[in-house]
DNA sequence: CCTCATTCGTTCAATGCTTGAACTTAGTGC
DNA sequence: GCACTAAGTTCAAGCATTGAACGAATGAGG
């Protein structure tokens, strides 16, 4: 690597920063320059280009106090976009992202996908991409793909709901069919994403928990989603809480998801859908409340041993937990209060995901448009 | 930041490049040239201050071949050397290294820390690295310092087998003490270190358990060992395996640590002595290899949980767990075998640690020398 | 309307490390 | 001695940021 290049990469980070900074708000040069560090020189050069290629746009001058007025640069309403797409057991979802956070298109669909093929699924949403794109003329960065299974260099290696997809390359079968760049991943990592990206909602590490089908937690270290060697790091669902106790599909006793799965509260709550249970727990059924409750607390015991490994302080429980969230709390609250070893006085934070049932697909898009900033160099293509 | 220091940053990320190199093994400029992908002329300009500097020194031209012969360039035999010490319950011990990896010089001597106080013991270390150090004119680079704790921002925050030392600052009173630069860090993460620095043991991701009176796993991540937001990660004792199990110190029901301690595997063994049970193991004591058998089942557990949590292939058992690997082995494997999600096919690697007792000091000895090499700027003082 | 103060944005020379090619050095083989 | 081979050295080229100076655009005050 030659010098040359290595300033090259200079610029190319600069130039992240600065589409970091712009993520975060809009700003002129030199509200962006003291923002970043760099010099307003360095902002106008590197604000050329972006201009230039459409992925930012100068706003009339703002008429604010003393001074020549500043023209706030953004992110250009009619810039690139990126697709987020969500294979799920029970449903189909889309969505639009721009560079800037903002969604703009969205579908969900029910749809039961362990009676369908793969081809069928592709093909339904392929549909739904050319749905949400095809009005539009804006540059489409790409699309992130989200299954309930782990994936490993972009196939699923495991996928117990979706046992027909295991072995398969999704994200080259969809890109066939959209012409877009596809990536590949598990559903809660790309969750997790979501609350990391482009918002921060819980600081720097958190963990966030979700319940289908079994349960996923997405571990984010240092600002990045913790993926392990092989694609399987965060398998809460399979951290045992009695080595003795209930057999799990995956060979092992007692792990957290034969007692705190979506599943198992329904069933114990007497239940066939979350909806139903919701509306017992607010009509004060005991049942459905005690299921929930049995259900936090072998959650809590799995998470507190999450945290006495990963020592990340936050907690989000996201999905169906977050709908559970008033009825969940206490008791998960109370099992990491008596179990976790914390920092001096022991401080763990239990939060509920405020992003609902679009969380995956947000995350998934939000794959796309991350991406793009952190190597601008695919914004000029 | 100017292109200048940035210049500089390319040329010390070059100089790490050949120091790395060059902890594997010495080599010309044209080897190393090839070895680290930078150029001979690149290798001749960064070798040159090196020199210059004491840090490496040039062979005499080695006569083999065709062409002009090479000056393989290796270390300097009296360049700078780094100290390691460790604080146990029932021992001290300090290891002087040198930047290439030898051992120079060793003590350990029992001691019992529980009667100590942390002057006589701080006096007592600082005298030790005073033997190991003061014959020699070899620059210091600066001393490593492990103890049984949890160690957050240079401050004890938990040592539950060591309370007095809780809330100090032993880094900076033995720094007083010794006129060294000396870094403090938890035993578990310094006895992983050593096997990761400087000659790596078990490729890149792996986990380091031991026992002492506590259990404590190091996890290495992407080549660096992971500490977490306050430097509790890796707390494997406290892992819960029985959510309605046995009363833990810390305040939990279940935890590892009351099945799989060394004091729990001596009890049950009827042994007061890690050396008599290893004698009694070796005469075919059934009731000892029953304790170990139990202790190695729990073990399995924790450790199956972990895994799923990290998704790391690799376990290094290491202390008094490597001394009864022989007898632990099967135990803790078919744990993992039946519990671990893993990729595909189940790799799973259970490997016995080779460091012997000296595990901790070498890593807090390697956890200075690593830091000059990988800021190679320290090397110009 | 003019001038000053103020802030925004632009221009420009200086800077330094790696590179690759050409060159020098120091051996072997015949 | 001469050709050959490989190690090590010399040197001009190349580029993004900087900081200071400069130009531009406005408000305030007379």
């Amino acid at each position: 690597m030659t010098t040359v290049d290595h300033l090259r990469q200079v610029r190319l980070g600069n130039l992240r920063t600065v589409l970091l900074a712009l993520v975060d708000r809009p700003g002129s040069r030199a509200d962006l320059a003291a923002r970043t560090g760099l010099t307003k020189a360095t902002l106008s050069n590197l604000a050329e280009p972006l201009l230039a290629g459409g992925i930012l746009v100068e706003e009339p001058a703002t008429l604010a106090g003393m001074g020549r007025p500043s023209k706030p640069l953004r992110f250009h309403p009619a810039g690139p976009v990126a697709v987020g797409a969500e294979i799920n057991v029970s449903h189909l979802a889309v969505e639009t992202l721009g560079l800037d956070g903002a969604t703009l298109e969205r579908r969900l669909v029910p749809a039961d996908m362990r009676k369908a093929t793969a081809d069928e699924v592709l093909d339904r949403i392929a549909g739904l991409i050319r749905e949400v794109t095809g009005g539009s003329e804006r540059t489409v960065l790409g699309a992130g793909l989200a299954i309930p299974g782990v994936v490993h260099e972009g196939t699923i290696v495991r996928a117990p709901n979706l046992p027909e997809f295991v072995g398969e390359r999704l994200a080259e079968r969809l890109g066939e069919r959209t012409g877009l760049d596809v990536q590949l991943d598990n559903e809660a990592n790309l969750a997790a994403l979501a609350h990391l990206w482009p918002r921060h909602l819980a600081g720097e590490d958190f963990v966030h928990v979700t319940a289908d089908v079994g349960i996923g937690a997405g571990v984010v270290l240092g600002g990045e989603v913790y993926r392990g060697v092989s694609g399987f790091a965060g398998e809460l669902g399979h951290v045992v809480i009695e080595r003795n106790g209930i057999r799990c599909t995956c060979g092992s006793r007692g792990c957290v998801e034969r007692y705190a799965g979506l599943d198992v509260i329904l069933r114990e709550a007497g239940r066939r859908r979350l909806d139903s249970l919701r509306k017992a727990l607010e009509a004060g059924d005991p049942r459905a409340a005690a299921a929930v409750r049995t259900a936090g607390e072998a959650l809590g015991v799995g998470i507190a041993t999450l945290m006495n490994l990963f020592d990340v302080p936050t907690v989000v429980l996201g999905g169906s937990y977050a709908v559970l969230y008033d009825h969940l709390r206490e008791a998960v609250q109370s099992e990491l209060d008596g179990r976790v070893l914390a920092g001096g006085e022991r401080h763990t934070r239990l939060l509920a995901s405020p992003l609902g049932e679009f969380a995956v697909v947000r995350g998934a898009a939000g794959l796309i448009t991350r991406r793009a900033v952190q190597q601008p160099e695919r914004l000029f293509a």
